[in-house]
DNA sequence: TATCTATGCCTCGAGTATCTATGTATAATA
DNA sequence: TATTATACATAGATACTCGAGGCATAGATA
């Protein structure tokens, strides 16, 4: 992570099961597309992600699988996110809104919303 | 805390500079006050609290001083914020944006505004 | 050729924030 | 009388992330 750092704990994982809903990917690519969609806001640690992607699939949220490797490139190891794991990415997804919303009207308003 | 723990963590500090921005109170109260203008989503505790007035203190965001007792009130600590504690404030305040409008935009648009 | 950067997996110790539990004390209520 | 609410506080446990490091390969650069 980058920004505040302290702000975003307890997110990460969303953010894992929210990307891998939309597609498979790899850890490493799991970073970048994270930093991509948030315009590098967040910018995981190799050594954030990996205890989490292995937490993740341990409780059933997601299922991994290696590709083959070729000539030009090596093995990957992919994750999949499971039914249990889109349940949870809905409950958390709710939790957020819930939470940003009470930040919001503690803050003052649509604070965080306006500019 | 209450909702998701691991989300509030990082935003609590915040949300006390917060309300102590607007008027000086004391924990107890800041408590309540927090509670209310959230919907009880933050039911923070006191052993959550206490230690971090102290450390706003400590450096330099927060004064406190303690009211006098009467034979219906007891003492209580009040705090108030000081031009570095707003400085702070208008600082995490600007963060907070960020990260949500980030973490949004990793859930798939503006998934925390609808519904 | 040697070194650096990017890719790609991983683990571990340390730091930080919060929680639960506990302690003290008083006043009001059941 | 016992419980609840008020009001301060601390301490140990738990959880999440960070920074540093390890291993390995490929391509680019010096």
């Amino acid at each position: 992570m980058n920004i505040s750092k302290e702000l975003a704990k307890g997110s990460t994982a969303m953010l894992v099961l929210s990307v891998l809903s939309k597609e498979n990917l790899y850890g490493y690519q799991i970073i970048r597309t994270v930093a991509n969609l948030s315009d590098d806001v967040f910018q995981m640690n190799e050594g954030t992600l990996y205890p989490i992607l292995h937490s993740l699939e341990k409780n059933g949220m997601l299922e991994s699988y290696w590709s083959e490797a070729s000539e030009t490139v090596r093995r990957r190891k992919y994750y999949r996110i499971t039914e249990k794991g889109l349940k949870e990415l809905a409950k958390q997804n709710k939790e957020w809104k819930e939470y940003s919303t009470a930040v919001s009207k503690v803050l003052g308003g649509a604070a965080h919303v306006t500019a």
